[in-house]
DNA sequence: GTCTATAACTCGATAGAC
DNA sequence: GTCTATCGAGTTATAGAC
């Protein structure tokens, strides 16, 4: 091992658990009622730390947001294979992720856009550039049905996280999640290559 | 016109004006974020006559929830007639609801349970007494499949409002209603009638 | 019935000692 | 690098004058 010169980067077991505990706090209450005190305090840190190594309470949040999940790999991954079933495999990849120790991060930025403008727009954001144009690239859509269809398969897609991880509706949060890939996957499918009502595909919106 | 003796009630002006700034403050904010001192400003009033009509928060997020909504008679009416349509008259009654000037109501009760668990919970009692056990008696659903054909319809219409009312994903906010029912109706009649996935009915979750 | 004043808390952020 | 102490701005809720 290399012994480098120069001043010592910051205590890194410090800096971690600061971090998890604001993936899970941010994941539990949301951006707005995640405390930076409470962050500081299931770390075992004073809250002065968390400044200190993450200025504001935005950056712990972005910080915080950043390094798990890689949408750009994992959606064209999904989407690639049969076409008929790219729906199922939808649902699926969104199950996989939610339900695996970095779901809280994706959780954490879903909770935070409901109740929070500035997260809904990164959202917003993350949606169109990560997953939309991905899928128009993969699945070789119409680019002018393209937003359209992104925002339906975003209804049904929303709708499950809300009513299994946020309102927890039984039986969904109980529910294997094979048994909602059969049940959900076949109506994500329609969104994506089902013919569409024409009025929702033009430009304008009335 | 009788003339009453005694002391003369509040004023009712005040009072319903208070409430109806409480209605769009929690229709816009959600629960937490609406603060009485916004709603008494909106209302033109002091923040002390809320508490002095009201009591707490609580009663006067209750209070302004009461009043204008009544899913037992409209629920059972959208589900009534032809089956195979139930679903896009679903989706119909849902969008003509949410767009009229007493959605607002309805929308605040969604983005309060969002981010607030007694809310949540009060609408998940909500949806199942209000909404699952009429669903169940008009459809004539097997009972045993109800809950997990609720929750499933649940996720799509959850999904359209999230979608549509709280993260504004275009095109959804500016298409005409009938677009979307045209589009979304189909999957919310696929989750009331069509089979379902074994393992979903099954009481337990494992 | 209405409003002023304030109690009793939360929060994020900063300055400065050690 | 860490912590104490504190500022300033929020919040709900209440007590009491008029």
């Amino acid at each position: 091992m290399v012994r480098r010169s120069g001043r010592r980067p910051g205590n890194q077991d410090t800096r971690s658990s600061i971090l998890d505990a604001a993936r899970s706090a941010f994941a539990e209450k949301g951006y707005d009622k995640a405390s930076i005190r409470a962050i500081a305090a299931e770390a075992g840190v004073d809250p002065a730390l968390v400044h200190h190594y993450f200025g504001t309470k935005d950056k712990l949040f972005l910080a915080s947001m950043n390094a798990p999940i890689d949408p750009g790999t994992l959606i064209p991954q999904a989407l690639r294979g049969p076409r008929e079933e790219a729906g199922e495999r939808l649902v699926r990849l969104v199950l996989s992720v939610w339900d695996s120790p970095a779901g809280t991060t994706a959780l954490g930025m879903f909770r935070s856009a409901l109740s929070n403008e500035w997260t809904a727009r990164l959202l917003r954001e993350f949606v169109i550039t990560q997953v939309l144009r991905k899928a128009v690239a993969e699945l070789a859509l119409d680019p002018v049905e393209a937003p359209a269809r992104a925002a339906l398969v975003a209804t049904q897609i929303a709708g499950l996280m809300v009513a299994r991880y946020v309102l927890k509706l039984e039986p969904l949060p109980s529910a294997a999640p094979e048994a909602l890939v059969a049940a959900i996957g076949p109506n994500v499918q329609r969104f994506l290559t089902e013919p569409l009502p024409a009025k929702l595909s033009a430009a304008d919106g009335g």
